[in-house]
DNA sequence: AATTGGCACTCAATCGTGATGAGTGCCAAA
DNA sequence: TTTGGCACTCATCACGATTGAGTGCCAATT
């Protein structure tokens, strides 16, 4: 073994062992390892052509090494891909065999996730394709509004809710409702488009009727609202887990605004088309500075699909973490696709 | 005032003074408070009486006296209804003010508790009563499976997926779903029942009618799903709230359980027609003994309605958190039945 | 040029010690 | 019943000494 695939196989045997005992790695204890048939002295001198790379750091003086985001991200990038313990990949398809419907579908599978990696689990919403409306159905709820409904033929049901603006009889709008649904029916992408634009601009035709034909709209491209559901918040805070007290409040603020993890994960899934990550600082987010994401897409390519993630500290089992991302995105995608 | 209303002064502020600095309170800093003019030594009396009482008790010998569980709840049970901030009143109507839809009301009113609180809050979704039926939809989704939509009169749409145990035609599919609706049609209760049942019973009915049926009942009883979304679970790591670390972990599991929760509101709910209190091992769960539950049914009075609560450590400020949950509570009633 | 053993050095963590002082319980006096 | 006095307890803090893990560097070795 050359000097430079030693140097790599310490970095690597550093990052094992921070992330499995939690403590910083001497280079005695790293000499007494299998593997690497090399003193400590050789060792320190690989530790500080290291530490020269920025690839690890020394929280003190007289402690051991422990990696920094960047000697995780080498650590990532010259992984090869580990495969995932058979009583795992068990679990996976008892978990989701008995799913019911998509809500069920990924709510078991957060838990799934979390439960797997010991890491708090992400899973949005899958964001369906735009398909052919299948019913259009008007429900009054109030003087001045209503609620409309819209069933895609690919079984989903999107509501939103519309201000008329206008409190009209009970006979003109049951007129209306039977007229959007006879204009959206069966209709799909740009002809349902045409054929609510030509419904609402029809002379006569009611005001509020543009904003019913935008909420069908909307409803059959699956709505705007990217809904994410999480899981093992709890393992957030295990002692074990290696964030600061002080550092746990922030994530689990950006988790409940979503907005801020919504965007990163776009972004994530951008870059990639297996498995994603981003160790520490390469979030950009103050609050993630400390957390490591781990983020796969699942569902059908393209824009069709969506995608869910793990998060845990920098300090933590990325293979296993990665392997069992990849296992659920692979096998989640299979449950959407039924 | 008679050493008996002393003595109840005490520990109201033994309470109050622990709730704001989180520390143990001393005889020298109480009688060092306006209100109650009487020497340390007095009040060490007093406080010895308390603590027989087991209403206070002292962390280690030379420290001061915190409340128990038992003092907590005496001094809730003996506590004038407290008025809002003008602030909060104010944040609430503005916050409330301009919700779209039943889904935004509750995610706007838990972001809102528990901001008012600074503690962790819960909203049950409005369990609706039970009303007609306005339009049944059967799309397939698969060969052998089904969803049912419920559209309801007061303008609620539940889905439920159904496995058919066949593979019925198109034809044939088309047929029931159409006959389906018009069985269930304008009618509500018992005559849904009655029709429901007569048409799943039909001779040469198909055999997964009977399912059908029943998915369509339950959508017009507004489901068996009784969700629940929280806000503000960063509060509960924040280093001010009290909670030992090992004692946060076990609580953000049960709140992601959920059903443990759903019970122990039912049962506050139950229990009282105003706000309910829990106090620490009150809650009767291993994962909330630290913690106090503060909850209030909203919506129309009797089974209508649904449920909100506050939870944080018991050291929380009770009068205040009850207002918050009182008002918020009153503000939500208002936004649902409207 | 790379590796190794030796050695002095640094510094966090641990432990023991003593001082401090907040707070108590008890008792006798008012 | 209240109060002042007083001895007692015990967590907390500050200080110092010790320990030991781990390092960096250098000269010797391969």
């Amino acid at each position: 073994m050359s000097s430079e695939e030693r140097r790599r196989a310490v970095l690597c045997a550093i990052v094992e062992g921070y992330v499995s005992t939690s403590e910083p790695i001497g280079s005695k204890a790293l000499a007494a390892r299998p593997g690497l048939g090399v003193s400590p002295a050789t060792i320190r001198n690989d530790m500080a052509a290291l530490e020269e790379e920025g690839l690890i750091a020394q929280p003190h003086t007289s402690a051991g090494r422990i990696p920094t985001d960047k000697g995780y991200r080498y650590f990532v990038d010259h992984l090869a891909a580990s495969s995932l313990p058979g009583a795992h990949r068990r679990a996976i398809s008892t978990f989701l065999s008995d799913a019911v419907d998509l809500s069920d579908v990924v709510e078991r599978s957060v838990r799934l996730l979390s439960q797997l990696t010991r890491q708090v689990a992400v899973v949005q919403y899958p964001s369906l394709r735009e398909s052919r409306v299948r019913r259009v159905e008007l429900v009054r709820a109030g003087l001045d509004r209503a609620l409309v409904v819209v069933v895609s033929a690919d079984a989903r049901v999107e509501q939103a809710m519309v201000m008329l603006g206008d409190s009209p009889t009970d006979d003109v709008f049951e007129r209306v409702a039977r007229e959007a649904n006879e204009a959206a029916e069966g209709l799909g992408s740009a002809a349902l488009e045409r054929a609510l634009d030509e419904w609402a601009a029809r002379p006569g035709q009611v005001s509020w009727a543009r904003a019913v034909a935008d909420a069908v709209l909307e409803g059959a491209r699956g709505g705007t609202v990217e809904r994410v559901v999480f899981a093992g918040t709890s393992n957030l805070v295990r002692a074990d887990a290696g964030l600061e007290q002080d550092a746990i409040a922030p994530v689990l603020e950006a988790l409940e605004e979503q907005v801020v993890l919504i965007r990163l994960l776009h972004e994530m899934a951008r870059e990639s088309d297996d498995v994603a990550v981003r160790i520490g600082q390469e979030t950009h987010h103050e609050a993630f500075a400390k957390t490591a994401i781990i983020a796969a897409g699942y569902g059908p390519g393209g824009d069709g699909g969506s995608l869910l993630a793990s998060l845990g500290p920098t300090r933590m089992d990325y293979p296993g973490t990665m392997a069992a991302v990849r296992a659920v995105a692979r096998y989640l995608t299979k449950a959407v696709a039924a």
